[in-house]
DNA sequence: CTTTATTGGTTACAAATGTAACTGTTGATT
DNA sequence: AATCAACAGTTACATTTGTAACCAATAAAG
């Protein structure tokens, strides 16, 4: 079609990746979207605060890659749903220290164990020594350090 | 912070999916909307018809798992672009025949050309063989046929 | 001090997306 | 032929996202 050599976009990689996040991402959200009516960026909200602790929205946004404004949608629908409390921070009060409720923290440990069996099932498919040389090469592309 | 065994999310294959996949479309994104004003879609029908031919919007919207809808509208707006035409089959006059207009080729030849650069610099900080595993790793987490 | 720049977080608006209902056309069933 | 189901593509509406401007609080510079 092309008078070029064709390079095949089904062998591009920003595709393959696309194709392959938006798989996963749909089959898991599924879980967590029919039981906690949850949105992408509030579970991993839930759990950051989960694995980390007290954070706040800034930590959470830096940690997760994710844009502020997107954040702070989450964390207010997450405070809504009770989900999780904000308290301002006495020392610098531009601040909202963000943490989990008790409901917060049970939501956390399902989802937390659901996404363990479900990256379970992923990697059950391949060799470990592949799986593993799968998410070094998947953290160097998100931080080409 | 839990009182189950931690699963860190940071290991999490969607997630990490996700954002390796964000990061490079992001990256790639910046020329084909900087210099054509297309959006993610649009490029990726451009892509199927520089490669394939002439195509119904229906086989590319399941040769790209995308859905028709989007498909749709980018090709709505390729066609306001100048870099495609529609004609109805006469055999079928519900399906179009959509192919590239000699604008839209030129399109297709830059931005193939800058696709296997763009993947060459990915690709160029692994070994060979790691990234032919990736590839096929991502394939068949896509397909899991 | 007081002005100025920076920071954490929010809001407002535009643009993009998902979903479902819709149109027109063909194919199948009777 | 007449009815009904299926299909390609579009449209309309609600939800989600990106962008940039914004507010309040702090930090830095004069």
């Amino acid at each position: 079609m092309s008078k070029n050599v064709d390079f095949d976009i089904a062998e591009f990689l920003p595709y393959l990746l696309n194709q392959a996040a938006e798989q996963c991402s749909l089959d898991f959200q599924s879980y967590y979207k029919e039981k906690y009516g949850m949105l992408r960026t509030e579970w991993r909200v839930v759990f950051h605060l989960g694995k980390y602790g007290l954070m706040t929205a800034r930590d959470v946004s830096l940690k997760a890659k994710t844009h502020k404004t997107k954040i702070s949608r989450a964390v207010h629908e997450l405070e809504r749903k009770d989900f999780l409390v904000r308290e301002t921070d006495p020392n610098d009060r531009r601040q909202e220290r963000l943490s989990l409720t008790t409901r917060g923290k049970k939501v956390y440990d399902d989802l937390q164990r659901a996404a363990r069996d479900y990256d379970r099932t992923i990697t059950d498919t391949f060799k470990d020594s592949e799986v593993a040389l799968l998410r070094k090469m998947l953290k160097s592309l998100i931080d080409p350090a």
